[in-house]
DNA sequence: CGGTTCATACGAAAAAAATCGTAAATTGCG
DNA sequence: CGCAATTTACGATTTTTTTCGTATGAACCG
């Protein structure tokens, strides 16, 4: 059980998290150079985020050093998930199975992801 | 083209359009109603918020009688395919895979919906 | 008719999120 | 040292979203 109870990411919550998921450890000035280049922002902001993400116990942050280092405080996958079961229920009436053939017919997925996910199928067909 | 450029309902009102979605017509008292199923908000507020809707063109109505008649004015699938698209960057750095992945790994798909899925892929590799 | 109920319109307030300016502190350097 | 650059802290503002109170009028009922 490592993670929380009452997470709920904003939306520019979720683009830090992103950032520092990938990175594992990071500045502010690492992750706002990395979400300028795809949104607008000033380097303010990105900080005053991190710095209400981490009051929240979104991420944690080593204040040793004058630059501070931040890391996600909160587990993807979990993250990942309850989101993933927000917007299932929010846009899919709870029907994961229709969201997924939703995702599939992006045609956004290549042939070798398509088999790992039958794969995944095969699996949770053995289970039953 | 049937739809729209701009659309971006927000969260309150994307439980709207699923009831809209599910009904085709209703008033903004039915809708009232099925929201109060599942969360605590007052009447006049659902009303305001279907107003805010068609202006903005998220849905349609006829004021011919008294009591409104709503219907969505975006398509389902069109906006489930927009929404999952922000989502899926937005959370899974733009892999449908991953998001596959995690979506059936919830343990709530039907062996049947399992078919389904693996028909679908199917198909997608056939078309390579 | 007169009163009660139910509908919409409208404005405004409250709450939530995002943005940024400015100040103060530290560091590095010429 | 003294200046420029970089960083955090903090407060305030702006923007977006949600909520609701009140007014007004139609419909219904006895």
């Amino acid at each position: 059980m490592p993670d929380n109870k009452s997470l709920k990411p904003t939306e520019s919550e979720l683009e830090i998290l992103q950032v520092l998921w990938e990175k594992g450890n990071a500045t502010v000035r690492e992750v706002h150079e990395n979400l300028l280049t795809f949104k607008d922002v000033g380097y303010t902001t990105t900080l005053k985020l991190m710095q209400i993400m981490n009051e929240k116990g979104l991420v944690k942050r080593n204040d040793s050093f004058r630059t501070h280092i931040y890391k996600a405080a909160v587990n993807k996958e979990v993250t990942q998930k309850y989101m993933l079961h927000k917007f299932v229920s929010n846009l899919f009436g709870g029907s994961s199975s229709q969201l997924v053939m939703q995702a599939l017919g992006d045609g956004k997925v290549t042939e070798q992801e398509l088999d790992e996910i039958q794969l995944m199928i095969d699996q949770l067909k053995k289970k039953d």
